[in-house]
DNA sequence: AATGGGACCTGCGCGC
DNA sequence: TGCGCGCAGGTCCCAT
Protein backbone atom coordinates (compact mmCIF):
# COMPACT_ATOMS: atom_id res chain seq x y z
CA UNK A 1 0.00 0.00 0.00
CA UNK A 2 3.14 2.65 0.82
CA UNK A 3 3.14 4.92 -2.54
CA UNK A 4 4.65 7.15 -3.35
CA UNK A 5 3.30 10.20 -1.10
CA UNK A 6 3.56 7.67 1.96
CA UNK A 7 7.34 6.96 1.47
CA UNK A 8 8.52 10.26 0.80
CA UNK A 9 6.58 10.77 4.18
CA UNK A 10 8.51 8.20 5.98
CA UNK A 11 11.79 9.29 4.16
CA UNK A 12 11.80 13.23 5.49
CA UNK A 13 10.48 11.43 9.31
CA UNK A 14 14.09 9.35 8.99
CA UNK A 15 15.43 12.33 7.49
CA UNK A 16 14.70 14.44 10.57
CA UNK A 17 15.38 11.63 13.21
CA UNK A 18 18.19 9.01 12.12
CA UNK A 19 20.62 10.78 10.07
CA UNK A 20 24.39 11.23 11.81
CA UNK A 21 23.19 7.84 14.11
CA UNK A 22 25.90 5.28 14.18
CA UNK A 23 24.37 1.65 13.62
CA UNK A 24 25.80 -0.73 16.38
CA UNK A 25 23.71 -4.17 15.67
CA UNK A 26 20.87 -5.42 13.68
CA UNK A 27 18.67 -7.92 15.19
CA UNK A 28 17.43 -10.31 12.40
CA UNK A 29 14.22 -11.45 13.62
CA UNK A 30 13.06 -12.97 10.05
CA UNK A 31 15.99 -13.36 7.36
CA UNK A 32 13.69 -13.72 4.35
CA UNK A 33 13.20 -10.28 4.55
CA UNK A 34 16.81 -10.03 3.38
CA UNK A 35 17.58 -10.42 -0.11
CA UNK A 36 20.77 -9.89 -0.57
CA UNK A 37 23.54 -10.37 0.76
CA UNK A 38 22.67 -13.44 3.30
CA UNK A 39 21.72 -11.86 6.06
CA UNK A 40 25.58 -12.36 7.97
CA UNK A 41 27.15 -10.48 5.42
CA UNK A 42 24.07 -7.68 5.20
CA UNK A 43 24.25 -7.18 9.09
CA UNK A 44 28.28 -6.87 8.95
CA UNK A 45 27.64 -4.19 5.99
CA UNK A 46 25.72 -2.35 8.40
CA UNK A 47 27.50 -2.23 11.81
CA UNK A 48 29.68 0.91 12.15
CA UNK A 49 28.04 2.29 9.41
CA UNK A 50 26.30 6.30 9.86
CA UNK A 51 23.80 7.23 8.47
CA UNK A 52 24.17 9.78 6.21
CA UNK A 53 21.48 10.49 4.12
CA UNK A 54 17.78 9.34 3.33
CA UNK A 55 16.78 9.04 -0.31
CA UNK A 56 13.91 8.00 -2.57
CA UNK A 57 12.94 7.04 -5.56
CA UNK A 58 9.29 6.03 -6.84
CA UNK A 59 8.15 3.71 -4.07
CA UNK A 60 11.84 2.85 -2.84
CA UNK A 61 13.39 4.20 0.08
CA UNK A 62 17.30 4.46 -0.60
CA UNK A 63 19.65 4.78 2.84
CA UNK A 64 22.90 6.13 1.95
CA UNK A 65 25.85 5.32 4.79
CA UNK A 66 29.38 6.37 5.50
CA UNK A 67 30.98 3.20 4.31
CA UNK A 68 29.71 4.04 0.77
CA UNK A 69 27.02 1.32 1.07
CA UNK A 70 23.47 1.58 0.68
CA UNK A 71 20.45 0.26 2.39
CA UNK A 72 17.49 -0.38 -0.07
CA UNK A 73 14.39 -0.56 1.04
CA UNK A 74 10.91 -1.58 -0.48
CA UNK A 75 7.88 -1.68 1.62
CA UNK A 76 5.67 -3.21 -0.84
CA UNK A 77 2.44 -3.54 0.87
CA UNK A 78 2.55 -3.79 4.74
CA UNK A 79 6.45 -2.58 5.03
CA UNK A 80 6.75 -0.03 8.37
CA UNK A 81 9.76 1.47 9.56
CA UNK A 82 8.87 2.92 13.20
CA UNK A 83 11.34 5.11 15.21
CA UNK A 84 11.69 5.32 18.03
CA UNK A 85 11.39 0.87 18.21
CA UNK A 86 10.52 -1.25 20.94
CA UNK A 87 11.85 -4.12 18.78
CA UNK A 88 8.27 -6.12 19.71
CA UNK A 89 6.99 -7.23 16.51
CA UNK A 90 10.07 -6.04 13.90
CA UNK A 91 11.95 -8.57 11.53
CA UNK A 92 15.11 -6.49 11.77
CA UNK A 93 15.86 -3.81 14.00
CA UNK A 94 18.54 -1.82 13.68
CA UNK A 95 19.82 -0.28 16.61
CA UNK A 96 22.01 3.29 17.34
CA UNK A 97 24.98 3.90 18.96
CA UNK A 98 22.32 5.98 21.63
CA UNK A 99 20.55 3.04 22.30
CA UNK A 100 17.53 3.60 20.35
CA UNK A 101 16.37 1.55 17.35
CA UNK A 102 14.62 1.75 14.10
CA UNK A 103 11.94 -0.97 13.62
CA UNK A 104 11.33 -2.71 10.34
CA UNK A 105 7.92 -4.54 10.91
CA UNK A 106 6.42 -6.44 7.96
CA UNK A 107 3.22 -8.63 8.74
CA UNK A 108 3.26 -10.01 5.30
CA UNK A 109 6.82 -10.48 4.21
CA UNK A 110 6.88 -9.17 0.94
CA UNK A 111 9.13 -6.02 1.70
CA UNK A 112 12.62 -6.37 0.48
CA UNK A 113 15.67 -5.44 2.12
CA UNK A 114 18.88 -5.13 0.15
CA UNK A 115 22.52 -3.89 1.08
CA UNK A 116 24.20 -2.86 -2.73
CA UNK A 117 27.42 -0.42 -3.25
CA UNK A 118 25.49 1.45 -6.14
CA UNK A 119 21.60 1.94 -5.59
CA UNK A 120 21.16 3.64 -8.71
CA UNK A 121 22.32 0.70 -10.81
CA UNK A 122 19.47 -1.57 -8.97
CA UNK A 123 17.43 -3.83 -11.09
CA UNK A 124 14.18 -2.52 -9.85
CA UNK A 125 14.92 1.19 -9.82
CA UNK A 126 16.76 0.81 -13.06
CA UNK A 127 13.50 0.07 -15.27
CA UNK A 128 11.31 2.96 -13.09
CA UNK A 129 9.57 5.89 -15.06
CA UNK A 130 9.64 9.17 -14.36
CA UNK A 131 7.80 10.84 -11.31
CA UNK A 132 4.51 12.32 -12.07
CA UNK A 133 6.90 15.84 -10.46
CA UNK A 134 9.70 15.33 -13.02
CA UNK A 135 8.13 15.63 -16.52
CA UNK A 136 5.73 18.63 -18.20
CA UNK A 137 2.40 18.28 -19.26
CA UNK A 138 3.93 18.20 -22.98
CA UNK A 139 6.12 15.31 -21.76
CA UNK A 140 2.94 13.53 -20.03
CA UNK A 141 1.09 13.74 -23.10
CA UNK A 142 3.55 12.26 -25.49
CA UNK A 143 4.02 8.94 -23.59
CA UNK A 144 0.53 8.49 -23.73
CA UNK A 145 1.04 8.21 -27.40
CA UNK A 146 0.48 5.04 -29.08
CA UNK A 147 -0.34 3.30 -25.23
CA UNK A 148 -3.32 1.22 -25.93
CA UNK A 149 -3.83 -0.17 -22.58
CA UNK A 150 -6.47 0.84 -20.01
CA UNK A 151 -5.24 4.12 -18.10
CA UNK A 152 -5.82 2.72 -14.47
CA UNK A 153 -3.23 0.01 -15.14
CA UNK A 154 -1.10 2.25 -17.12
CA UNK A 155 -0.92 4.77 -14.27
CA UNK A 156 0.60 1.76 -12.23
CA UNK A 157 2.94 0.93 -14.36
CA UNK A 158 6.32 1.72 -12.88
CA UNK A 159 8.03 1.74 -15.82
CA UNK A 160 5.88 4.08 -17.37
CA UNK A 161 5.35 6.46 -14.75
CA UNK A 162 6.30 5.65 -11.46
CA UNK A 163 5.36 6.17 -7.69
CA UNK A 164 1.62 5.36 -8.15
CA UNK A 165 -0.54 2.52 -6.85
CA UNK A 166 -3.99 1.21 -6.75
CA UNK A 167 -5.08 4.02 -4.29
CA UNK A 168 -3.77 6.67 -6.02
CA UNK A 169 -4.86 5.98 -9.35
CA UNK A 170 -8.57 5.24 -7.94
CA UNK A 171 -8.38 8.85 -6.57
CA UNK A 172 -6.26 10.74 -9.75
CA UNK A 173 -8.98 9.40 -12.24
CA UNK A 174 -11.80 10.80 -9.89
CA UNK A 175 -10.07 13.80 -9.83
CA UNK A 176 -9.29 13.92 -13.59
CA UNK A 177 -13.03 12.76 -14.24
CA UNK A 178 -12.36 9.52 -16.19
CA UNK A 179 -13.40 5.90 -16.03
CA UNK A 180 -10.55 3.77 -14.96
CA UNK A 181 -11.28 1.28 -17.98
CA UNK A 182 -10.79 4.20 -20.67
CA UNK A 183 -7.92 2.90 -22.99
CA UNK A 184 -4.92 5.49 -22.88
CA UNK A 185 -5.66 6.58 -26.75
CA UNK A 186 -9.11 7.15 -26.20
CA UNK A 187 -8.55 10.32 -24.19
CA UNK A 188 -8.54 13.79 -25.57
CA UNK A 189 -6.10 16.55 -25.73
CA UNK A 190 -8.11 17.96 -23.04
CA UNK A 191 -8.47 14.66 -20.53
CA UNK A 192 -5.01 14.24 -20.68
CA UNK A 193 -4.23 17.09 -19.65
CA UNK A 194 -6.69 17.20 -16.72
CA UNK A 195 -5.37 13.89 -15.88
CA UNK A 196 -1.96 15.61 -15.41
CA UNK A 197 -3.26 17.88 -13.58
CA UNK A 198 -5.28 15.79 -11.46
CA UNK A 199 -2.27 13.34 -10.54
CA UNK A 200 0.18 16.31 -9.13
CA UNK A 201 -2.54 17.74 -7.46
CA UNK A 202 -3.51 14.24 -5.66
CA UNK A 203 0.42 13.12 -5.25
CA UNK A 204 1.42 17.02 -4.00
CA UNK A 205 -1.75 17.14 -1.48
CA UNK A 206 -1.36 12.94 -0.11
CA UNK A 207 2.26 14.33 0.77
CA UNK A 208 1.01 17.47 2.49
CA UNK A 209 -1.17 15.40 4.74
CA UNK A 210 1.26 12.93 5.46
CA UNK A 211 -0.31 9.97 3.50
CA UNK A 212 -3.01 7.67 3.61
CA UNK A 213 -3.21 5.15 6.61
CA UNK A 214 -5.69 2.14 5.00
CA UNK A 215 -5.02 -1.30 5.89
CA UNK A 216 -0.82 -0.90 7.65
CA UNK A 217 0.44 2.08 6.67
CA UNK A 218 1.75 4.13 9.68
CA UNK A 219 4.21 7.22 9.70
CA UNK A 220 7.55 6.98 11.04
CA UNK A 221 6.27 7.68 14.94
CA UNK A 222 3.54 5.09 14.60
CA UNK A 223 0.78 7.93 13.88
CA UNK A 224 -1.31 7.66 10.83
CA UNK A 225 -1.41 9.63 7.68
CA UNK A 226 -4.57 11.81 7.12
CA UNK A 227 -5.30 11.96 3.69
CA UNK A 228 -7.64 9.47 3.90
CA UNK A 229 -10.24 11.90 5.40
CA UNK A 230 -10.33 13.58 1.75
CA UNK A 231 -10.45 10.20 -0.56
CA UNK A 232 -13.39 10.57 -2.90
CA UNK A 233 -13.60 7.42 -4.15
CA UNK A 234 -11.12 4.39 -2.76
CA UNK A 235 -12.83 2.16 -0.50
CA UNK A 236 -16.06 3.99 -0.64
CA UNK A 237 -17.54 1.37 -2.55
CA UNK A 238 -22.02 2.14 -2.25
CA UNK A 239 -21.21 5.30 -0.40
CA UNK A 240 -22.40 8.50 -2.14
CA UNK A 241 -20.17 10.63 -4.47
CA UNK A 242 -18.85 13.46 -2.63
CA UNK A 243 -19.45 15.37 -5.88
CA UNK A 244 -23.04 14.11 -7.14
CA UNK A 245 -24.57 11.62 -4.65
CA UNK A 246 -24.50 8.45 -6.95
CA UNK A 247 -23.53 5.51 -4.88
CA UNK A 248 -19.68 4.84 -6.04
CA UNK A 249 -19.06 1.32 -7.14
CA UNK A 250 -16.04 -1.16 -6.69
CA UNK A 251 -15.23 -3.20 -9.96
CA UNK A 252 -12.32 -5.13 -11.62
CA UNK A 253 -9.46 -3.41 -13.39
CA UNK A 254 -6.57 -5.22 -14.75
CA UNK A 255 -7.36 -7.16 -11.39
CA UNK A 256 -7.34 -4.85 -9.20
CA UNK A 257 -10.09 -3.52 -6.75
CA UNK A 258 -11.03 -0.18 -8.35
CA UNK A 259 -13.58 2.30 -7.21
CA UNK A 260 -15.07 4.98 -9.07
CA UNK A 261 -18.27 7.18 -10.01
CA UNK A 262 -19.91 5.56 -12.71
CA UNK A 263 -21.96 9.62 -12.74
CA UNK A 264 -18.82 11.56 -12.83
CA UNK A 265 -16.29 9.10 -14.56
CA UNK A 266 -17.17 8.41 -18.14
C1' DA B 1 1.97 -5.15 -27.26
C1' DA B 2 -1.65 -6.13 -24.16
C1' DT B 3 -4.01 -8.95 -21.00
C1' DG B 4 -4.87 -12.48 -17.57
C1' DG B 5 -3.62 -15.53 -14.31
C1' DG B 6 -0.85 -17.31 -10.41
C1' DA B 7 2.74 -16.77 -7.03
C1' DC B 8 4.60 -14.68 -2.95
C1' DC B 9 2.42 -14.04 2.43
C1' DT B 10 -0.48 -13.17 6.52
C1' DG B 11 -4.27 -10.96 8.96
C1' DC B 12 -8.73 -9.51 8.67
C1' DG B 13 -13.70 -9.64 7.91
C1' DC B 14 -17.31 -12.23 6.35
C1' DG B 15 -20.85 -15.98 6.33
C1' DC B 16 -22.46 -20.00 8.39
C1' DT C 1 -18.37 -18.24 19.77
C1' DG C 2 -15.60 -20.68 16.25
C1' DC C 3 -14.02 -21.96 11.84
C1' DG C 4 -12.91 -21.77 7.06
C1' DC C 5 -12.74 -19.01 3.28
C1' DG C 6 -11.82 -15.10 0.18
C1' DC C 7 -9.56 -11.01 -0.23
C1' DA C 8 -6.15 -7.30 0.06
C1' DG C 9 -2.08 -5.14 -2.77
C1' DG C 10 3.31 -4.38 -5.28
C1' DT C 11 5.79 -6.81 -8.19
C1' DC C 12 7.42 -10.65 -10.94
C1' DC C 13 6.77 -14.37 -14.05
C1' DC C 14 4.49 -17.18 -17.39
C1' DA C 15 1.05 -18.04 -20.97
C1' DT C 16 -1.89 -16.61 -24.62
Amino acid sequence: MPELPEVETIRRELSETVVGKRIVNVIINNPKVIRQPPAEKFKAGLINAVIKEVLRRAKVLVIALSNNKFLVIHLKMTGQLIYPGDGKKSRVTFCFADKTALDFNDARLFAELHLVDDWQKFPFIKQLGPEPQDITKEDFKKMLEEKKTQIKPLLMDQSFISGIGNLYAAEILFRAGIHPKRSAQSLTEKEKEKLFDAMREVIREAIKYHGSSVDQYVRLSGRPGDYVRYHKVYDRANQPCVVCKTAIKRITVGGRGTYFCPRCQQ
